[in-house]
RNA sequence: GCUCCCGUAGCUCAAUGGAUAGAGCAAGCCCCUUCUAAGGGUUAGAUGUAGGUUCGAUUCCUAUCGGGAGUACCA
């Protein structure tokens, strides 16, 4: 449908969703038409956002104000015009028509009458857009069904891009550092597919350099008798320990600095005397960080080794000193990154190794050899953006085209509240740690709440009273174990996931386990509470009835009494396509997770105010009203539960029905 | 020294140049006989400082103060 060649970053920038697509159409038309001398204002000119306050509208335009001074008239005479070019457009001859999703010949069409209610100019020139909550529900359930109205949940078929993330570092730690760059990592992987693009996850992994020198210096001073390294866990913390003894060593020490040195070339020319041992502390390392995979559920298609991109980086370094790419600097090979507005940065060593950047030129390379894509991205910490500025500065002279599809996103450090992390002390917090300490909390929470739920139910059926959610059986030890599980990776990736992507997280270990408020386990909560409601529901008609009958079409075209609270919900549900559309685009999960958070307390606000399942009617005629105002609210359920469940999909966490 | 990032409520964070700057924790008060109280309601509380651009600035520009990172053989 789109040209694959193009890059998904342009496709990302110039796609709009459905609504704002239609606004933008009759706005700029009525523009056109009542100010013919604005001969320079384009579509693009024109601005929709959402109104700060929903009982504004549904969206709204500035675009008024913008006109001022071109037009020399005050911005509600402007907005007025415009808005009464707009209503008689609509009146004309609009019904507009869209492809639907899954066919795309397929033509729908529709009255924009029906879409549209209530514009009106408001505040110092606004024009605000309702749409009609008739609409609304349509447009919502066409989302989640196969029909969607959307075509922008396609944008990105035939995209390929590969997503290079995590990279920890074999023979060190895995820290919350790393927590934050794979919870990120998964979540724009996922962000992607969920546009139909075709994601190739690599981690790229440092099995060569001074740290893994400085490693194995430290093991060969160490007690590494095995009886006592059983797990992959242990063997890691072993590491680490070898590690910061290393790393001590080098700074403190003249001769063990020499021998680390040494000990790096050995390792990057892979020396019989060394490669044995190389070998089965990286295998350690390698175990360990699996067991961290498949914990937080993220696979990786690819796994690049530095040991395995050095000798081709190497290479292609030295193919490009005659043509003055790089430099001969002191012994080593440099680019001057001077001549771009950069610094100078070594790309191999007077020893003859390649640095980081020569084996990100040998990657960047076999990356594109093996699996050809439209974009590349690399994800790293914002401390090594002046780095990336350079090292794609060289492959652009190399390798321009690479280089034009190569983007490097960056986001904030993960520190400490007190003092700085930093493995060659040993004062960091590993993501087992972390996550342990989470689970613990929420198992004590739980088995609280299950006592509690346990005597609920021993006084209420003593009553003959059966309530409540007492059709819930008591979860069970394996149960609780695996829900903890779940809503632990869940408190701790959403803490890494909500803050913006370039702001540095203080992090708080009470912060990042809580499980109240804007977080994880909240919005799961919410899911289970949508599940329970349809567990209650099979359990009332007794198997039969469980899914929803309302039927959407019933209310087409129909002016409907809904609550504040249900329209509330409804005017958040819609704006999903778009959420994920921005989150994509902006590199920022954390916009879905400030969405759903909104979602889920409209949500509850709702419930609580509103029963779903307690309507009961007295008189036939009102019985069939009730009848529809509780299939309504089922529906409305039914839908937010998806939409939280797919979002939190989309951050890359798993949702449970009990908790 | 130079370059980049960040300064918003007591704390942790939001806000494509737009309307009365949003939340969550923490603090005070209220709500479980009712579909999950890991919930809901309610009270109080903020744009480091000084200029500038703009119809409009938390957002852009300049200066200044404070915090962090990078600055040739670490990644």
């Amino acid at each position: 449908m789109k040209d694959s060649k193009q890059n998904p970053l342009t496709i990302l920038k110039s796609s709009h969703s459905f609504f704002e697509e239609i606004l933008r159409d009759l706005i700029f038309s009525s523009i056109q038409k009542s100010f013919p001398e604005l001969s320079a204002f384009t579509k693009d000119d024109v601005k929709i956002e959402h109104p700060l306050k929903e009982n504004y509208g549904d969206y709204s335009t500035s675009v008024a104000m913008t006109l001022i001074k071109d037009l020399h008239k005050s911005p509600k005479e402007i907005s007025q015009h415009l808005v009464n070019l707009i209503k008689d457009l609509i009146k004309e001859h609009q019904s507009i028509s869209y492809k639907s999703y899954k066919d795309n010949k397929k033509q729908l069409k529709r009255n924009i009458e029906n879409i549209l209610e209530n514009i009106s100019i408001a505040g110092s020139g606004f024009i605000n857009f309702q749409i009609k909550p008739s609409f609304l529900i349509t447009y919502i359930d066409s989302l989640l069904g196969n029909k969607s109205t959307d075509v922008t949940t396609c944008i990105l078929k035939g995209s390929r891009i590969m997503v290079e993330f995590a990279d920890p570092n074999p023979y060190k730690e895995f820290h919350i550092g790393h927590l934050r760059n794979i919870s990120l990592g998964e979540s724009y992987s996922r962000l992607f597919e969920s546009l139909e693009a075709t994601v190739r996850r690599a981690n790229y992994q440092g099995d060569v350099g001074m740290h893994v020198a400085k490693s194995l210096w430290g093991v060969s001073k160490m007690d590494s008798s095995e009886e006592k390294l059983i797990t992959p866990k242990l063997k890691a913390e072993f590491l680490g320990k070898a590690y910061a003894l290393g790393a001590k060593a080098f700074e403190e020490d003249e001769d063990s600095k020499k021998e680390i040195t040494e000990l790096n070339k050995k390792i990057y020319f892979q020396d019989r005397s060394i490669i044995d041992i190389w070998k089965k502390y990286r295998e350690w390392s390698l175990s360990y960080f699996d067991t961290i995979y498949a914990r937080l559920g993220t696979r990786f298609e690819r796994f690049y080794f530095e040991s395995e991109v050095s000798p081709n980086g190497i290479a292609i370094v030295n193919s490009h000193i005659k043509d003055g790419t790089f430099e001969q600097s002191d012994g080593a090979v440099v680019y001057k990154g001077e001549k771009k507005g950069l610094h100078t940065r070594v790309f191999i060593a007077k020893e003859g190794y390649p640095t980081y950047e020569g084996k990100d030129l040998g990657l960047a390379v076999l990356k594109e050899k093996e699996w050809p894509f439209n974009l590349s991205i690399i994800m790293t910490g914002n401390e090594q953006e002046p780095y990336f500025k350079v090292m794609l500065a060289a492959l652009s002279d190399i390798e321009a085209k690479i280089a034009q599809k190569t983007i490097h996103i960056s986001f904030g450090m993960v520190n400490l509240k007190q003092g700085k992390m930093s493995s060659r002390t040993g004062n960091v917090i590993t993501a087992d740690w972390l996550l342990n300490e989470a689970k613990k909390k929420i198992r004590e929470i739980m088995k609280e709440n299950t006592r509690r739920h346990a005597e609920f139910i021993s006084a209420s059926s003593s009553k003959g009273d059966v309530k409540g959610h007492v059709q819930d059986d008591i979860l069970n030890e394996k149960e609780i174990e695996t829900i903890s599980e779940r809503l632990a990776v869940a408190a701790v990736k959403y803490s890494m996931l909500k803050v913006g992507t370039q702001s540095d997280i203080a992090f708080d270990l009470d912060e990042s386990i809580s499980l109240e408020g804007d977080s994880g386990p909240y919005l799961m909560y919410t899911f289970a509470r949508c599940k329970s409601v349809f567990r209650k529901l099979e359990g009332m008609s007794k198997g039969k009835n469980s899914v929803s009958n309302f039927n959407v079409l019933e209310f087409e075209n129909k002016e409907l009494l809904l609550s504040s609270e249900e329209l509330g919900v409804l005017r958040v549900l819609y704006k999903f396509t778009e959420i994920v559309l921005e989150a994509t685009r902006n590199f920022s999960p954390n916009v879905l997770c400030t969405y759903l958070f909104d979602l889920a307390q409209k949500y509850n606000g709702f419930y609580h105010k509103h029963s779903i399942l307690g309507i009961r009617g007295q008189g036939s005629g009102v019985r069939d009203q009730q009848e529809q105002v509780k299939n309504f609210r089922l529906w409305l359920t039914q839908r937010t539960s998806e939409i939280i469940q797919k979002g939190l999909y989309l951050l890359g966490i798993e949702t449970v029905e009990r908790m």
